[in-house]
DNA sequence: TCAAAAGATTGAACAAGTTCAATAAATACC
DNA sequence: GGTATTTATTGAACTTGTTCAATCTTTTGA
C-alpha cells in the first residue's frame, strides 16, 4: 500500500528503514473520483499529500474566472498547498482529481511530530521544496524568455505520458495561453513537421 | 558586523544565540563593486550569500542574448543559484551587483558542517526555502493571469524601495517585456491618473 | 566639465496571442 | 446505442506586446 511512497522517500535521503515506516504510518488513505476536489479555494490546507495512483490539477481562478494551471500531479508526485498549510491560511488554490486517484495524506500536526521526532523528515522536505523550488525557477524562466510554440514543444518533450492523460484546455491553462491558440499551435506542428 | 544576519535568521526560527552565532561564524564577508558578478553562467556556484548592503540582480541570458530577471536581492535578502549550489553543477545565471554591495558568504562545505551540527539549521532552509517558493508560486500564477499592465501596478505597490533603485529596463527584464513597452504603460498610467 | 555612454520616450510596422462564433469530433451518460 | 455534453478546430477581427529606428535625457567617467 504504502510502498510508493516509501520508495519516494528513499529516492530523496538515506534513511533507516525503521524511521521511514514511522513517518510512512503517520500518512492515511484516500480515494478520490474524478472530479473531486481534494481542496477547493477559501478552504485551509490541511494536508499534506502524495499521489499513489491518478492524476490532479492544482489550479487558480483568478478574477476574470480562468483557471490558471499551477502543475499537474500524478502518481509518485506530492500535493498541497504550502502556503495554506504552513500559514494555516485561506487557500487561493484548487486540486482536483483529473482521474480516480488514491492519495496518502499527513496531517499538519502529525508532519510536526514528524519535524520533532524524526531528524531526517526536515531534510526530506528541505530537499524535496528545493527541488520543486528549482523547477519552478526553470519554468519560470521559459515563461519568461520563450514563445508558445517552444512551451508547447517543451511540455510535449518533459511529459509524454501525461500529454495522453490531459485534454488541451488543461494542458492550454498550464502553458498559459488560450485552448484556441494552442490548436493553431499544434496544427503548425504537424504541417511544418 | 553580522548583526543584520543574525536578526534575519531569529525572524525565520528560534534558535539559540550560540547556535546561531556558531553558524554566523560560517560566513566571510566580501565586497563588490557595482557592475561586478557574484556569479556568471557556466561557473559552479560556490556560495550561498546574504546581503548586507547594496542590490543585486539574478538573471538569466536566452538564446536570444535577451536577459531574463528572476528576482532582485537587496540588503536583508539571500541569493545563490540554488540549483547550482546543491547539485555542484555548471549555472545557467548571473548574479550582478547593480550598487557597490556588501555579502556574507558560506560555502558549501561549512553549510554542510552547519546541517549536521546545528540542528536547528536544516529548519531554517527548509522554512526559507519554503517562503521563496510560495512567493515564486504567486508570481507564476500573476505571470500567467495578469496583463502587463497590472504587473507593473503591482510591482510598484510591492517593492516602492526597489523602484527608485532600478532602471526601467531592469524592471522590464523582470516583468517579462521590452523596456519600450514598460515605457508606454508608464505614459499610460501617468495620463489616466 | 564635458564628451561618451547608457537609459527613456515615441511612432510606425509587425508578430504573437485573444476573443467570439460557428462547426466538427470525441466522450460521457442513461 | 443514441443523445447530450465536453472538447477540438477553424476563421475573422481585435488587443497586447515586439522590433526597429530616431530623438531626447540622464548618468558616468576621464
Amino acid at each position: 500500500m504504502k510502498e510508493l511512497l516509501k520508495q519516494n522517500i528513499s529516492n530523496h535521503i538515506f534513511i533507516s528503514e525503521n524511521e521511514r515506516d514511522l513517518f510512512c504510518n503517520l500518512f492515511e488513505h484516500k480515494s478520490i473520483k474524478k472530479k473531486n476536489f481534494l481542496l477547493e479555494a477559501g478552504e485551509i490546507c490541511k494536508f499534506e499529500g502524495f499521489v499513489v495512483s491518478g492524476l490532479f490539477r492544482i489550479y487558480h481562478l483568478d478574477k476574470n474566472g480562468f483557471e490558471n494551471v499551477l502543475y499537474f500531479a500524478m502518481e509518485n508526485w506530492w500535493i498541497t498547498d504550502i502556503d495554506s498549510f504552513t500559514n494555516e491560511k485561506p487557500s487561493q488554490l484548487y486540486i482536483e482529481a483529473l482521474e480516480d486517484s488514491e492519495v496518502l495524506l499527513i496531517s499538519k500536526k502529525d508532519k510536526e511530530f514528524a519535524y520533532i521526532n524524526l531528524p531526517k523528515i526536515e531534510k526530506l522536505f528541505r530537499i524535496m521544496t528545493q527541488k520543486t523550488h528549482v523547477a519552478l525557477q526553470r519554468r519560470m524562466i521559459d515563461n519568461l524568455s520563450k514563445t508558445a510554440d517552444q512551451r508547447y514543444l517543451d511540455f510535449i518533450e518533459k511529459y509524454p505520458q501525461l500529454l495522453q492523460r490531459l485534454t488541451n484546455l488543461q494542458i492550454a491553462a498550464y502553458l498559459g495561453i488560450s485552448h484556441e491558440f494552442l490548436s493553431k499551435i499544434r496544427k503548425k506542428i504537424v504541417n511544418s513537421g
